[in-house]
DNA sequence: TACAATGTATGATATTTGTCATAGATAAAA
DNA sequence: TTTTATCTATGACAAATATCATACATTGTA
């Protein structure tokens, strides 16, 4: 079907110093799949052999905490590279990949990106660049878990979705998340989220329009998200 | 002074799969540090262009939060490997390294490093499965914080304590710090964590000796951080 | 269409946590 | 040693957040 090559996604990703040649060989052996929305890519625990390269569709990645909630992790879209703990011998997924919408998604096989890493690397290089950027924003993450109040937080989350997921035609924020999936976001309780979410809006910096989110006044929302 | 292919540390890093010929090149070039009780190996937003490796010592990782807070992100000691993101083009330290103690550090040129990985693929991947660790890591810490009370987050930090540094000749974990830094760590006021440590031995199931912590009842703590 | 299931919203209340104040304990410095 | 600064501890109170209850809205489905 189609190739690695003429992907327009590669050009974003840690795919993007790969030569053709390397890129033809991912294109022999990838293998394409659909994964429908609220279905799981990857499930914290299994084991997986390769990578998987989201074309596009939008997600989330989750973790199951002991008491039994779903923390919401970071969200995905195209471009995004999943599984590389596969590459390092036989380490177990550590987060579900759950599709918020219909994904696209290609699988390169463990085999091939060990080959490549073992001649490109600039190809290794961009894989760490790739989690080490992942780490980064985790550790900002705990900050932010840590010692912001949850009004804060939601602030924060709200220009994060607005970044990652950009705008749809009517200036709403991209995605379609449940208050309770905005909740298990910011970690705080789906009622809370909901009744922060509505002062936001009576405070006129954000509307809801249904699920829809639309940004108002996005500076007031980034000193609120900076606990002013 | 010393000499890597002696060090007994590397054997648990990601330097343990270097051959002979690569750790004397990492021997010649290498400077050996001492960061004493209170400094800084690493600055937040500075740049470095090497890797640091602890030959001894503890110290913490820790992120200045917008609202001026310290935040623990993690703690170090012998054997951790700091400043990866240095050898990925010219990205800037992310995270604060300040000594709990003195600590004996080796720096490694990132001249080095570069060669090394584009050598030894074993090498790479085991630079890959240190960060990959850590954000899985980090992961874990960000659904914690944000789901679990700070009662929880206190015992489960009180374990982690005791794992990473073990316990003195008199049973008590192995690292001084004050009731702040502790604070800083689960992200609560010093107050509540001074409170909540006070609790925890009034039930029996810790003791405190100054600025020691002995953990009585292991299990107990282990119920409580997991919100029983 | 009507029905069930799920999601959203809001009030009342309990619990958790933070803040401020104060005092004693410990460590550092003169 | 004495003095000063920092750290630890605890009470009183305020603020933030969770929980429970209930009602309404929306969505999917028989």
């Amino acid at each position: 079907m189609s190739n690695c090559r003429q992907c327009i996604i590669k050009r974003f990703n840690a795919l993007k110093t790969l030569t053709q040649e390397e890129l033809e060989k991912f294109s022999d052996h990838k293998t394409t799949l659909v994964i429908k929305k609220g279905e799981n890519l990857l499930t914290e625990g299994n084991a997986i052999n390769g990578l998987y390269c989201i074309r596009d569709g939008k997600g989330k990645m989750t973790k199951l905490n002991t008491n039994g909630k779903e923390q919401i992790i970071k969200f995905i879209k195209g471009g995004d590279i999943l599984g590389h703990r596969s590459i390092l011998s036989e380490e177990l997924v550590g987060l579900n990949a759950i599709a918020l919408e219909d994904m696209h998604v290609c699988f390169i096989p463990k085999g091939d990106i060990l080959e490549t890493i073992k001649e490109n690397a600039n190809f290794s290089l961009d894989l760490m660049r790739n989690i080490s950027q992942q780490l980064n924003d985790a550790n900002t993450a705990i900050s932010q878990m840590a010692q912001k109040p949850v009004r804060d937080r939601l602030a924060e989350t709200l220009i994060y979705l607005e970044e990652i997921f950009g705008l749809d035609n009517e200036a709403c924020i991209d995605v379609i998340l449940t208050r309770e999936e905005i909740a298990n976001t910011i970690g705080t309780a789906t009622e809370s989220a909901i009744r922060l979410l509505s002062n936001l809006k009576k405070d006129g910096v954000i509307d809801l329009i249904g699920k829809k989110i639309k940004i108002i006044n996005k500076s007031s929302l980034k000193n609120i998200s900076e606990g002013y």
